[in-house]
RNA sequence: GCCACCAUAGCUCAGCGGUAGAGCACUUCCAUGGUAAGGAAGGGGUCUCGAGUUCAAGUCUCGAUGGUGGCUCCA
């Protein structure tokens, strides 16, 4: 929920929801209701439709009907305000309503409903709610259900499932058309769509779900990316590890991770009995390279990084595309360090990630944004590690944030029990945020692996450690950059950076000298002989996103030069093979 | 895991009780074509899998698997 919407558009779909939930009241009269409030996109409503009883999209229709019906009736919308005797005698039975009263009591608020009236005065519907809410319902304008759900009670999956309906609400049928447009086209840049399109990735029902397989075209991305990283933090003293992907359960048993996810883990048996598990994080690995040899503080900072593959089985309904898969390659990293040195190093990252993200022209304002999370000053007691070290890793994270000029927003009680941490989400093409870059603080797991270094007095201490990702997993990455490119990748990262196309067959002598200098530089081209037509083929290459199409006939071969269409322009440039190569460059 | 929906050729989809179709892609042939789909022929499907109903099941029912949108979760 946020609050930037302007006062009509929150009373108009306020007010839808209420006119829905009168609808399916009519409907289904039992039914009782959960929480009904407006979203960025629209609104919905919880409902418990009893026993048995349930909603799909097909019922749409009469739902739909009803509420037109509502709505011409055009009902006058009307405030009420009740004490909380009051209240609690109308909803006496409905006990989520009586719940919903426990909490406006308890923060000291006014309770309220709304009522439709009708000509004679007569209440036809109430609900309790908070507003506010257009005059009437005849003044909604143009409405649609959207999608049916299944929802918790208080988003709680311990308590009782309810059915939730979406919603959307607009003044007139062109902003419903906006609405609708804007959802086609990010259907367009949707990065299963374009991955299965431009050849990126796939799935194998015989593999299995959230177990993507990535295509020539698709590794060298990831790959790209991995290099991109590993570039831009050699110079702040990162070396690489390796380990492997499997490990003996007592490692998760030290680090505390066994009793809280052993049932998220893949449990892999041997011949023995030893149990040995997928790794599903990297940092105990690392942990056990830092632990081999005896540490000084001229050591530190120690900078582990790794690009590896860490499996988690999460449950079927949580998978989508790449953005949330059961094999997921971190570009992992962890710092072992002073507390001191907590500041210096964040810092550093903040500049890798700055300088990573620029590159790919993603950290704009609006971009992205970042969240401080720190620990939740009411509860204190519930974070683990020494008070004086989680007061200066939350001072430092902030400093950098601000001295970095961050667009961060300090979340309180957001802060893992281990540590406070800076994460940087990115948004997909719906407008979903997806966490990538992460700089996480530990006091927690040093402690419980007996980590130390021999301070300047000769005496053992406790290394802090910080985790950190780039591009947080590969596979997520991936489907935010198709998804931020929509498929046409900046010629640094695209797979195939040109296509070239000789007019004829007479023409492919050249073509093929001009690929192989265009192979001299590392460039990556591809021939498209004449056995299509050049319009065909000048077709192909710009759906395939491709950033340069060289064309090839008897004037080039003549004049020495190149004619190159760029993705998306409509007209052509002449220029020599030297500068085109010079476009090629990094 | 929860609710809803979906699954037919490599891809996009039509067929919706009487044992399969289109376009694109692919193969071959013709065409050697100068800026977003040249023409022709051909190959390709136990209609996701397993049960059930029926004389007869892509088509109806149930289950499994996979996918989508949300919810919960995301170390």
């Amino acid at each position: 929920m946020c609050n930037n919407h302007d006062d009509l558009e929150l009373r108009r779909k306020h007010t839808a929801s209420h006119i829905m939930t009168y609808a399916v009241k009519m409907m289904h009269p039992d039914v009782k209701l959960g929480v009904g409030p407006w979203t960025d996109e629209g609104f919905y409503q919880d409902f418990d439709l009893g026993e048995g009883k349930s909603i799909s999209e097909k019922d749409f229709k009469k739902i739909q009907k009803k509420m037109r019906w509502i709505v011409n009736k055009n009902f006058k919308i009307v405030r009420q305000e009740f004490t909380e005797a009051e209240a609690r005698e109308i909803w006496k039975d409905d006990k989520y309503k009586l719940e919903l009263i426990d909490g406006i009591v308890e923060r000291g608020e006014q309770i309220s409903a709304y009522d439709f009236v009708d000509e004679e005065g007569r209440t036809v519907y109430r609900d309790i709610c908070a507003g506010p809410h257009l005059d009437s319902t005849g003044d909604l304008g143009i409405f649609k259900l959207t999608k049916v759900a299944a929802a918790y009670w208080r988003g709680d999956s311990d308590r009782e499932t309810l059915t939730r309906i979406y919603g959307v609400a607009f003044p007139n049928e062109e902003k419903l058309a906006e609405y609708e447009h804007f959802l086609a086209e990010a259907a367009k840049r949707d990065h299963r769509k374009l991955g299965q399109e431009l050849g990126l990735f796939t799935f194998s029902e015989k593999v299995g779900a959230g177990l993507p397989l990535f295509t020539p075209k698709g590794t060298f991305i990831r790959n790209k990316v991995e290099d991109t990283i590993m570039k831009i933090q050699s110079k702040y003293g990162f070396e690489r590890v390796n380990i492997p992907h499997i490990t003996k359960k007592d490692l998760y048993e030290t680090s505390g991770h066994w009793a809280k996810f052993k049932d998220d883990l893949f449990h892999v048996h041997g011949k023995g009995d030893t149990q040995f598990v997928m790794k599903p994080m990297n940092c105990p690995h690392h942990t056990q390279i830092y632990a081999s040899q005896m540490r000084s503080y001229r050591d530190l900072p120690i900078r582990y990084a790794e690009t590896t593959t860490c499996y988690r089985d999460e449950q079927p309904g949580e998978l989508l595309g790449l953005s949330r898969v059961r094999s997921l390659t971190q570009d992992d990293g962890h710092i072992f360090c002073t507390p001191d040195q907590v500041l210096e190093e964040s810092r550093n990252l903040v500049k890798v990630i700055r300088e990573f993200y620029t590159k790919l022209g993603m950290f704009n304002e609006g971009d992205f944004k970042v969240s401080l999370s720190v620990r939740d000053s009411a509860n204190l007691s519930k974070y683990l590690g020494a008070t004086e070290n989680w007061e200066k890793a939350e001072s430092f994270l902030e400093e950098v944030a601000k001295s970095e000029n961050l667009p961060y927003e300090r979340i309180e009680g957001e802060a893992a029990f281990y540590g406070p941490k800076l994460d940087f989400q990115f948004k997909d093409s719906l407008g979903r945020e997806w966490q990538l870059a992460t700089i996480q603080i530990d006091f927690v797991q040093p402690e419980r692996f007996g980590l130390e270094y021999i301070d300047n007095e000769g005496k053992r201490q406790t290394p802090v450690m910080i985790h950190r990702a780039i591009a947080g997993s590969l596979e997520r990455f991936m489907a935010v950059i198709i998804e931020h490119f929509a498929g046409a990748f900046p010629v640094w990262l695209a797979p195939v950076q040109a296509h070239i196309l000789p007019v004829t067959d007479a023409h492919l002598p050249r073509a093929e000298e001009v690929l192989a200098k265009i192979r001299g530089i590392s460039g990556r081209a591809e021939i498209i002989d004449a056995s299509d037509t050049l319009g065909k083929r000048l077709r192909n290459s710009q759906t395939g996103k491709i950033p340069f199409t060289i064309i090839i006939g008897d004037g080039e071969v003549k004049s020495g030069k190149l004619t190159i269409r760029k993705y998306g322009e409509k007209k052509d440039k002449q220029i020599s093979v030297e500068e085109f190569l010079g476009l090629l460059e990094e």
